[in-house]
DNA sequence: ACTGACCCTATACA
DNA sequence: ATGTATAGGGTCA
């Protein structure tokens, strides 16, 4: 099949596919390594199914977008991904203009083609369910095994099936926490389940039925504290994960989401410290919302607000160039998972190793299980 | 507020 | 070559 490929054009500085796609903001994304292409699937507007969507960067100047959707229109693809890379938004305009002024520490800093994606709300909050304690490896595999398992098939090509992204509704009906425990989520298999039925009951009670609508809904209807209380409201969400949601799933451009690493760089770069009378002013601002209050570590919060205040309205940009600076070279080193070296075994790798592979997957990881029981 | 448990896996190290 | 320890983009009780 012959392919149509549209270019948008956005030069490697401001955007690096292999930066961006795979350093641990998406986790759904398919390099074939054969040709360089990135695959994986999307729901594109004015098409009611997931599209089989493609994208490469053999150039400094354009990156090309194409689909094997005869349903998808190209236009509305070119669309997409815009919106998906926030294409109005100049990262090196920003750094020279904004963060650099702000921020002395920005001087001479590359930005290598970072950007903060635009993706879809409720693909996002599962996948950075899945994000706790673990590693982008393994956070990929189970985001590919939720759609193998509970998605539905869109197609095959080069003997690699394409599934969509698994609704709540579909999770809710198909999947229990053994399940999803036999499929290697561990702990999250619980959060998951109990996040997916209160998905598919605030839907309910709000007319709603797709997920991107009601959070979107809820992203648009309150600010940014709130939204964050309502996301701490599901089972795994914590003020980390839910700012991770905030920025990369919802646009909420300023958000600096603190993990360990963000919390090492405010430390050191910036010598931060909450004083006592810093957390008792949080503690002060988040009195009317309980969830916050009960799951918020008032350190790291005191570190979000100030590299929020100290970088401005794009600080969560900010922090996706710092924090690839400083971990995103080793972040997705061990990351060779399955799929990815699959794709690079040419075409004798049929559906049936594949299969195989996954099962082997699943009763290793079952092997370990019951190995840690028998401990106990 | 602080601490440990939590699933699993790749890697380092003995 | 096999076994053990540890960390990997936190959350919950």
């Amino acid at each position: 099949m012959s392919l149509q490929w549209r270019k948008i054009y956005i030069t490697r500085t401001e955007l690096s596919l292999a930066n961006v796609l795979q350093a641990g903001q998406a986790f759904r994304w398919i390099l074939d390594e054969n040709s360089g292409e990135y695959l994986t699937t999307m729901k594109i507007v004015n098409n009611p199914d997931y599209s089989i969507v493609l994208l490469r960067q053999t150039n400094d100047e354009f990156i090309e977008c194409s689909t094997y959707d005869k349903k998808c229109d190209l236009n509305d693809l070119v669309c997409h991904f815009k919106l998906y890379f926030r294409s109005e938004v100049k990262v090196e305009t920003m750094h020279a203009n904004d963060w650099l002024p702000r921020d002395p520490k920005f001087k001479g800093i590359e930005t290598q083609g970072i950007r903060i994606l635009g993706q879809e709300p409720w693909e996002t909050l599962v996948s950075f369910i899945c994000s706790t304690n673990n590693n982008i490896s393994r956070i990929t595999k189970m985001c590919h095994a939720l759609c193998t398992n509970y998605g539905k098939k869109i197609g095959t090509f080069n003997s690699t099936d394409f599934y969509s992204f698994p609704s709540s509704n579909e999770i809710m009906l198909n999947a229990t926490e053994a399940d999803l425990r036999d499929l290697g989520f561990g702990y999250r298999a619980k959060y998951i389940i109990e996040t997916a039925q209160k998905l598919v009951k605030n839907k309910k009670e709000n007319n709603t039925l797709s997920d991107t609508d009601f959070l979107n809904m809820i992203s648009e209807s309150n600010d940014y504290n709130e939204l964050r209380e309502h996301l701490m409201s599901y089972s795994g969400i914590g003020p980390k994960v839910a700012d991770c949601i905030c920025l990369m799933g919802m646009r909420k451009d300023h958000v600096v989401p603190v993990d360990v690493h963000v919390e090492r760089i405010a430390h050191r770069d910036y010598k931060i410290k909450a004083s006592n009378k810093d957390i008792v002013q949080l503690r002060e601002l988040y009195k009317p919302l309980p969830i916050t209050r009960k799951k918020v570590n008032f350190q790291l919060d005191f570190i979000r607000t100030s590299l929020n205040e100290k970088w401005g309205p794009f600080a969560g940009w900010a922090q996706g160039i710092l924090f690839f600076r400083e971990v995103g070279g080793t972040a997705g080193a061990n990351t060779e998972g399955k799929i990815k070296k699959r794709k690079n075994e040419n075409s004798n790798t049929t559906d049936e190793d594949i299969k195989q592979e996954q099962s082997s997957d699943i009763s290793n990881s079952k092997r370990s299980r019951i190995k840690s029981e028998q401990l106990n």
